[in-house]
DNA sequence: TTGTAGGCGTTATCAG
DNA sequence: CTGATAACGCCTACAA
């Protein structure tokens, strides 16, 4: 069958244990019998045993990706190759692999993260998103492990994490509406069980609140789905009676529903309607018009988390670092007053 | 530490080879001591080192995706998380995980992959396109290993893989624009090293020499960018002084860069020029005007391409079936002629 | 139905 | 600088 330590031992006349220092680039080992051992490994094209090697330094040079339970909608959010990028780019250089969780429904999410701890699979975790009332924080908390997640735990947790200033951001990007005159405001959110979309619904509040307009519960709508929520949540938008007159939208594709809706309805943006987006993925260029955009810098999200948890799985002691990453708002032609 | 298979063992007052029998549900065990492990495991908070596990079975329950080395490029293509959603979903339901490999460069990917085979980190792989004189086909035909692949390899080879006919699919799509009477057709191709691309510029050529059509090396471009690509190649197609009418583009993403293109020069799309693109991601639906598109159904390529390996990684034997998966040409309005 | 013993391929410790 | 030897945690004949 395949070559083992020991046939590559036995061709180059030393012990296993000297291959094996060979292998992991042991200081004290003459060049010679390096030389040798490289040879005879070449001969046999031997390649060492990851599960044995693994087992025995109890060590998997692995990282788990666990993705959020709404398989489906997350898969074709921009925002997923694009973290993923960020991720493999470090896991590369690291010299880490990547495993996926392949979890489905939120049960299935405590086991595959379970497993992927306890089976000691991976040697670390990257959580690509947080809910509210998390039963992964639970887990989490029970099991001191590396750890490090894409957006803020709901309740403080002594985990490391990467996130924007969602509230902060979303404050801005409304604050840009009202600046440019609008009263009436929508809100167009994804899934309510998400933080990020309850980060930013309080950004959007505390902006209407500072300018004095007072909420309005039916211009707030949260959907699920992405493009198929914006859609939807546009349509109801402007069938009220007394329909805003801009819409912050928390994900791009919730804009480009918004706008699709907009548009088939026959009013036009900006003029009738103005939107602004979050993600700043790249179609935001591309669209007509072109959609303003809250940039979170998704690639660099992932960047930093891979960081975090290569960090801790080094050091072998947790941490509970956590780095803002900056946003910006990238204005476009999808709200006008760009001359 | 972490409780072995040994604690287990020990505190339900068994052997250690029994409890390994009711991790696997071996059939002959009394329902007595299989009630009395289950719950030596649950106060223990066991959970099998699956490590150990992979080594004494010789197998790693998981599977390898090979992604292809432009990563960059392929991540952003909406192409990479549809298929990526249809491989998962099979893993899932089959039980095994998935490990990304995290290659770049030409020379990483084939280090990569024998990597994976020889490490025995997982149990089959699975290759998500190919490429011209792929150095993977190579090592392919030196290791026998259960191997799937997405789209066909360039000479025949003895492994599973899964594919449209891109000639044939791209011949009918070039067939629908001289049908509406054009006949100065551009080619927007991919990077000319995969198979895909040159197996639609087959189907291209083949569909103009059949309405006699004399080929125009200049109205054929290739690019390795997607979306860049197609703008900047409709850009050259549009200054030719004899420009073309309608153009096939073997991405969406061209088309999307195509069109981008076309407008900013005061081009109307279909009038000016008609534009037919492949895939069909979601986005064709969108994009105004709709872009006509040829379905390869990319979540079924996922599918089958995972169905084909875990076959072989269950039954033991290579296979070198091949599945062709139809396309169909959805028609939309960036071609005209729709009424 | 259950226990014993040896092996899976590496690494680590301890001598030499 | 190199070699025994004992883990690492689990599986699987072979016995009982």
């Amino acid at each position: 069958m395949t070559a083992t330590i020991k046939d590559v031992a036995a061709r180059a006349g030393v012990s296993p244990s000297t291959v094996s220092r060979v292998i992991s680039n042991h200081p004290r080992i003459s060049e010679k019998t390096k030389r040798e051992v490289r040879l005879a490994m070449e001969e046999l094209g031997y390649h060492p045993n990851m599960m044995a090697r693994s087992l025995a330094k109890k060590s998997s040079e692995a990282i788990g990706v666990l993705i959020p339970s709404t398989t489906e909608e997350f898969f074709m959010n921009p925002f997923f190759p694009e973290v993923l990028r960020g991720i493999t780019d470090v896991a590369k250089r690291e010299g880490y692999d990547l495993l996926l969780s392949t979890s489905d429904s939120g049960k299935e999410d405590v086991r595959s993260l379970t497993r992927m701890i306890h089976g000691k699979r991976v040697d670390g975790v990257l959580l690509l998103s947080s809910r509210m009332h998390d039963p992964l924080m639970q887990v989490l908390q029970e099991n001191p492990f590396p750890v490090s997640m894409i957006g803020r735990p709901e309740i403080p947790l002594p985990i490391a994490w990467v996130n924007n200033d969602n509230v902060d951001a979303c404050y801005r990007a409304t604050r840009h509406l009202i600046e440019l005159g609008h009263q009436r405001i929508g809100f167009l959110g994804g899934d309510e069980k998400f933080v990020v979309t309850s980060d930013r619904l309080q950004g959007y509040n505390q902006a209407l609140d500072e300018a004095g307009i007072p909420a309005d519960r039916r211009l707030m709508f949260a959907s699920s789905f992405m493009e198929q929520g914006g859609y939807h949540g546009m349509t109801r938008l402007l069938a009220l009676p007394d329909r805003p007159t801009a819409v912050v939208a928390s994900d791009d594709l919730f804009a480009f529903g918004a706008m699709r809706a907009a548009g088939e309805l026959g009013y036009r943006i900006p003029e009738d309607i103005a939107v602004v987006g979050f993600n700043n993925v790249r179609l935001t260029e591309m669209s007509n018009p072109s959609l303003t955009s809250v940039d979170v810098h998704i690639y660099e999200l992932g960047v930093t988390a891979a960081n975090l948890l290569i960090e801790q799985m080094r050091s072998g002691e947790m941490s509970e670092r956590h780095v803002i990453v900056p946003t910006q708002l990238v204005v476009r032609h999808s709200c006008g007053g760009l001359g």
